[in-house]
DNA sequence: CGAGTCCATATGAACGTTCAAATCACGCGT
DNA sequence: ACGCGTGATTTGAACGTTCATATGGACTCG
């Protein structure tokens, strides 16, 4: 191509030039279409095409004095996600925020609970405000950004002070209490809960779901681990009984009944109802019936409040996935036949007794 | 404060002129502290932090004619996220990429395994490069980021073509080779494997590795869902036989595989050793050993290979993480009691039958 | 028929940094 | 005393866009 002058970025000017316009009309075909006269946006157009021309990120956030980020702190929780719904809405987010020309930027906050992290993405403009996640009660961020002015939108209420209307949740509460009429639908008897240790905002709202719906029964608390929970399960099972049934706070916690269960030979849904909260791979791999977050409805909200749509707080509800840990009908039961032995080597050294 | 005229942000001119230096030798301090005498350095230095000055990412990258961020594309699994290793690499990678200063900037490509995304967000110097990932035969990105010039680095062999060196990734046949040995050591008889589908060339690999060690036996495939395991576990598990042991491409598998045994009534580990493979969540849930990917190494790697460092590719060893499912021993013996029913107000309607 | 309005487009300037090159200060060898 | 190299610092310009404002022309209305 004659005239094309060595390895120079196709820009706005060359479009301008090109189009036989100034950059400011090209500047306007990009940004503000409808300022421009149908015929010169139609010529426009072919030549960005034809040019291949794609503005520049980093000239228009300069001009703009803006980042073009929300920023997302991510959990540092290690390999172990277990129950880890902020991977899922990550993916949400950035999918529905793309479609607004802007980024996700992930960051990973140093341990300690404080805002410095927040401040410095700031401060250098590396972000226009945040998304923040996991709020609870004492967190300093959503006073702080409020103060500072930052545009931001929580996923999760602002459990310190609820003037801050800024924030899209799952209504955990209703969701419960779904699951409770869920259960005694079944014909389930004794509705128990499990929850997390008291203090924990999300989980006192489960709580108070089942409290409210089904009036009471045998409770208890563990921490968010498989092992926790089923420990605590020995006694919970044995309060709501054979015919009885247990809420829980979170899928995890309803992993460690379910162990605890299958230790027992007894089996979730047939002898015991059981629903999980979060919807969780591992509802769908141990057969959990559990509420699922509607989290793209969650990012969507939460991009709403960042463009600062005029759309309030919303409590969305949680949709109820049955599956057969709250069906009291008899499981198909499959094959029960011990397995042949056909090149055993060395199974003696297995203490055999089967169930 | 006289003087401080309106809502001034805080540039490298303030920084300079309270310095009595120059723009570029703040420049310096920031970019090339060696290039400035230490003296000034400090002096300079100080001045920075008393006005609380960030540099502008924007004009930075404007100037430099840089993104300062890695794209990575996000799997959009929706909310099924099982054994997704890759939403813990995420987090490894942008916590160490911090520390260079670079962004990992996350994206949601479109379904049509194409390049387009990735050519847009080059365009429009969105991004410097890419980290990829689930590489696999016919992957079109590898060939086409190399005949660009665009810098990548993948997480995951190029299984097309093993003349591009820029990759880190685990060496599942060491990994299952050496699970293989444990099972062996745990006295487990005929070990089988249940693997992928042919033609996934992680799968492949991972078999390869049981093939080579075990010498063969028994094997079986099955997709990477909890159901389609325990189906084809049933035939598996038989052939091996009780003291025998089943080592997976996955732990997804492994789970299917682990659900299959518990309906019918046998204990992993102590019936049948089970491995499986990433060491997810699940794997901790149901106390199956599994192999550990060291993601936090590979994320080093991949960053190093961006850098242009002289690394080459490599290929890490994942680690053996044991748990109950590959110990023969008879487990401790949950109280096997049945619970109390205390009120069990419609449990007539559940049939009884406890194992 | 001339002032007022409105719309499309054009021009000058600025966003805040870093590159490239120039300048300055200093010490050293001859 | 002079030129020269070296290292620290400064200066001019540029990165590519968008804001604020100006210009030009068509159309309206008293």
């Amino acid at each position: 191509m004659p005239g094309t002058r060595g390895s120079h970025r196709v820009t706005i000017v060359d479009v301008a030039r090109a189009a036989g316009v100034s950059r400011q009309t090209v500047s306007n075909v990009i940004n503000y279409p409808d300022r421009v006269a149908p015929a010169t946006l139609a010529t426009v157009e072919r030549h960005i095409a034809e040019l291949g021309f794609h503005p520049s990120r980093a000239a228009s956030l300069l001009r703009r004095e803006t980042a073009g980020a929300w920023g997302f702190e991510l959990d540092t929780l290690g390999t172990r996600r277990l129950g880890n719904i902020l991977d899922s809405f990550v993916v949400e987010l950035t999918a529905r925020a793309a479609v607004t020309g802007a980024h996700i930027m992930p960051f990973v906050a140093s341990p300690s609970m404080s805002v410095t992290d927040y401040r410095d993405l700031l401060a250098g403009r590396h972000v226009d405000g945040f998304v923040i996640a996991n709020t609870a009660h004492g967190d300093p961020r959503p006073a702080w950004l409020v103060e500072q002015g930052v545009p931001f939108a929580a996923f999760g209420r602002i459990w310190d002070d609820p003037t801050i209307e800024r924030y899209a949740d799952v209504d955990g509460g209703a969701g419960v209490r779904a699951a409770v009429r869920h259960l005694k639908q079944g014909g389930y008897g004794t509705i128990g809960f499990l929850g997390w240790p008291t203090g924990s905002p999300v989980g006192d709202d489960r709580r108070r779901g089942w409290l409210t719906e089904s009036g009471g029964g045998p409770e208890a608390t563990a921490y968010q681990e498989i092992d926790s929970a089923a420990r605590v399960a020995v006694d919970l099972v044995r309060q709501v009984g054979k015919g009885g049934a247990i809420v829980c706070a979170s899928d995890v916690l309803a992993a460690g009944v379910w162990r605890h269960l299958t230790e027992i030979g007894l089996v979730a849904g047939r002898d015991i109802g059981l629903v999980g909260f979060d919807d969780t791979d591992l509802a769908e791999t141990i057969g959990l019936t559990s509420l699922s977050q509607p989290l793209a409805a969650v990012a969507d909200h939460v991009l709403a409040l960042l463009a600062d749509e005029p759309v309030g707080a919303a409590l969305l509800t949680p949709e109820l996935v049955v599956r057969t840990s709250s069906i009291p009908q008899e499981p198909q039961v499959s094959s029960f036949d011990l397995p042949r032995s056909p090149d055993p080597a060395g199974s003696d050294q297995h203490p055999g007794g089967t169930a």
